[in-house]
DNA sequence: CCGTATCCATTCCGATACTG
DNA sequence: CAGTATCGGAATGGATACGG
């Protein structure tokens, strides 16, 4: 395929892509927000062979998003944790959940929400703000390179 | 590759990828966000092959993310034009930004900052939120059917 | 339980040449 | 300028069988 290589280049959002745009990738990080940590779980969860399974868990694990860690101190046995660098793509997910929700249902498929665990309540959907509070639209903004 | 289908999937995350997740929709699309319109641009801008783009963009126009119009009412030729649907990815593109800024860089290439137009502050980071405004970590929330 | 190894069909993508 | 046509090498990903 001789694809170009994403991971050199000075944008942000190729790089990532690079890290979390793979077919499988996304989806099994979905199931690491979701509590799964272990490779039968994943397989049986997201229906992917064990190959490209393994093949992800090992870059994601390389490029830092998650970790093997021991299932107990000092266990042999381990298994896939987010680490924090992995945690903080929780926005993207809630942001690109709530906008697969918006426009890719066509009423025929149940739509989801994100709910705070404590009182039930939608969380609100997430926006740009400036440091002050107020909502950003795209030509609010632009970008400069430091 | 027979690659599983996920647009079926009655996951959003799923359904986004199948959208969004290719290699170059997503270098396509913030392209779109910084201003480009046509052909040649996202040509030269990109570095993509001509094949590549022309099915990308072509799948990025079915899927409703971008619309083909007339550059000039009434004109024959036409570029590209991000819809409401691809306009409401923003708040996606600005926390894949900023996650990619934050733990992508090695110190050797240039971090970027969104910045608002009118005043040149960087904006917030982007953040799930509760209705009444309180920031809410993974372990906050979860996921249920409606 | 957690993977590897091998195989193979599919598909991706860049290069090049060509068209209105 | 904005693509289409064709080609071929490379990578993907599922199936199956095997291993610690």
């Amino acid at each position: 395929m001789k694809r170009t290589r994403l991971n050199r280049l000075p944008c942000p959002i190729a790089r990532s892509m690079d890290i979390i745009g793979e077919w499988w990738s996304l989806l099994i990080l979905r199931e690491c927000f979701s509590g799964t940590t272990r490779f039968d779980d994943f397989q049986k969860n997201l229906g992917v062979s064990k190959n490209t399974l393994t093949a992800r868990l090992a870059k994601l694990v390389k490029r830092g998003v998650l970790k093997r860690v021991p299932v107990e101190p000092g266990a042999k046995r381990r298994h896939y944790k987010l680490t924090e660098m992995g945690k903080e793509l929780y926005v993207v997910f809630v942001a690109l959940r709530q906008w697969g929700d918006k426009w890719t249902f066509d009423g025929k498929m149940p739509p989801h929400a994100v709910v705070e665990r404590s009182n039930g309540r939608a969380v609100a959907p997430v926006e740009v703000r400036s440091t002050d509070g107020r909502v950003l639209k795209p030509r609010d903004t632009w970008l400069v390179a430091l």
